[in-house]
DNA sequence: ACAGATTTCTTAATCGTTTAAGATATTATA
DNA sequence: TATAATATCTTAAACGATTAAGAAATCTGT
């Protein structure tokens, strides 16, 4: 590896001289400087970011923090989308991105002992479901801190408008007709009580009446969980017309699992997914379902943590809500 | 951030004592180790990787190198599933990896000196097409490397049972009654040249006569390339009875982009995809594919990636092959 | 021509850790 | 008891960069 000291040597001049040239720091000689460029691009040479980390107290880096408990961000279809927003926007500026599996890194100390022995310059943190204990440690610290779709005070948040989509979507439904609709929702997080809270607020502003037994609890990317709800509803004397599940892959999957079993979804039953992920496309009928613009909301969050990490005197944080967009598909059929 | 100078102030010892107690070496004893690891977990000490990098030479990081054009590691459902396998393997050993978009960082020795600066231990190369000259320069240097699917001279290698997968294809198509087996196959790369020969020589096998006009070039996880080559073999006098696609992803989406444009692939025709991701079984009727095993592949991958890392005395290396396993859908059917 | 300002460079400390080599005390050996 | 061996600790240098403070040379204005 050649250093500032091999460049120095060469240059005859001192590590600092060579450092401050580099750098394009004021008190170098136009002359100096361009020689020191041109030998230090004729050696080859590559500052060693260690050292460099070690003194300036920035690694360039930022940990991209997940709870998910039987998944990874690899393979989630919607986190791994937001995953690639943030990396296209951190790749640009230098920073290299490390996925950390808090699940695994166990009590929350940990999670903050690791952040901190890796010099994460700051942290984006997301996730389906976790407590705000788990991250007690994180928001103890000084580290910058950005979370998706959760909120914590004091920090700046990326949201997905949650409102948004599960009002269009009932509404889209009531426009073809619907009156008789579902929601299976997901397990209870902030993400789960706004989508409810704007189902019941968009069913009262259509004087729709949903019966209790409409609103089913499943897990998020569970599959089975959303079959399940989706059978006893389908029990039920009164049954829905319209299903909305808490995203693509439980609404496809639960097709597919109800078809296999032999008591496919009657055709008269209507479902839509949310997340419009690439799924929802590849699917016959198209899948009607809301698009989190998860791309978007990863670059957003990416930006306002680095933001936060290269003006650290800017103490103000934001909230940002990225609205998505209805996709229709044909999997609402219009009934009268 | 508490450091080993203030541990051995709080101990009254050097920070050499602190530092080989902290790391167990031998000639600190018993007493003395256990009370300054004792005051190091009360005082929440946790090592300053970057200090220890610099002295060390060792970041405990891996980088994950890709090569891809329109696609990023993220959204790639093969490649994500293998970084998955990846990770699983080295954060139990308490390294953190970094995805790199090679296709980003431009000409070969921008990506070795980026390498060289961040100082990654190890580095996995993965990706559907790229040049010897790419990585070249990663080649030269010294850094453990081991690829995916892509053999280097002197490099370890984990590759997909691509031989087992296409002649388990064409032997079950042909099993099921089909002579006609067209290949609609991804870019010039060696897996699929590799493909490609066991493709043929699989039909000699069992005397197929396959007409050159049945093997047809697309590219990897395009499902338009895909969809124009079937147009064509669907145009043919002689049709295929069955058609073997180069992934899951463009079976399914030439099927769609087909039956969307009012030309559906017509039902006497089979088709088969490959890679036997999680979309394979999400589809109705559930597709025929050969499952590569991309979790193991990354796992082995990792796996030796650690051992080169921690081992550098031994040099040799090694070119591990993971088999897969054909999943028997419904979309190659019985023909007589 | 000379004090003071400016430009350009160097010296030296520092970030937090590791580790070879040296020092001291303790124990074993003959 | 003198000496060698061992156990345990300290000193100090090093990794490669940044940067405050100081030094030397050049320039400015009167």
């Amino acid at each position: 590896m050649v250093t500032l000291k091999d460049i120095s040597a060469r240059c005859g001049c001192s590590v600092a001289t060579v450092s401050k040239a580099l750098n394009g720091m004021p008190d170098i000689s136009q002359e100096t400087a361009r020689h020191i460029r041109a030998v230090a691009a004729e050696m080859g040479y590559m500052p060693n970011a260690a050292a460099r980390t070690l003194k300036t107290h920035r690694s360039r880096t930022i940990g991209l923090i997940m709870f998910l408990k039987n998944e990874n961000v690899w393979t989630h279809d919607f986190f791994s989308q937001i995953a690639a927003g943030i990396q296209s926007i951190t790749e640009e500026k230098g920073y290299d991105i490390t996925p950390i599996n808090a699940q695994k890194l166990g009590e929350t100390d940990r999670l903050l002992n690791y952040c901190i022995h890796r010099g994460y310059d700051g942290l984006i943190v997301m996730s389906a479901g976790f407590g705000e204990s788990d991250v007690q440690g994180l928001l103890s610290s000084r580290i910058p801190l950005v979370s998706i779709d959760h909120t914590f005070p004091g920090r700046s948040a990326v949201l997905s408008d949650n409102l948004q989509g599960t009002r269009e979507l009932v509404r889209y439904a009531y426009s073809m007709g619907h009156r008789r609709i579902a929601f299976i929702h997901g397990e209870d997080t902030p993400v789960t009580q706004g989508r409810l809270k704007s189902f019941c607020a968009a069913c009262e502003e259509l004087s729709l009446d949903i019966p209790p037994e409409y609103l089913k609890p499943a897990i998020y990317h569970n599959m089975e969980s959303a079959a399940q709800a989706t059978r006893e509803l389908l029990r039920l004397e009164n049954r829905p017309t319209c299903i909305l599940y808490q995203d693509d892959y439980c609404c496809i999957g639960t097709r597919n699992i109800l078809e296999r079993e032999g008591s496919p979804i009657p055709p008269e039953i209507s479902v839509a997914g949310y997340d419009g992920t690439r799924l929802a496309d590849m699917f016959l009928p198209r899948l009607t379902t809301f698009r989190q613009n998860s791309e978007m909301i990863g670059q957003e969050a990416a930006q306002m943590l680095l933001n936060a990490i290269e003006n650290p005197q800017e103490t103000h944080f934001r909230h940002i809500t990225v609205p998505g967009s209805l996709i229709i598909g044909e999997s609402i059929r219009r009934i009268d």
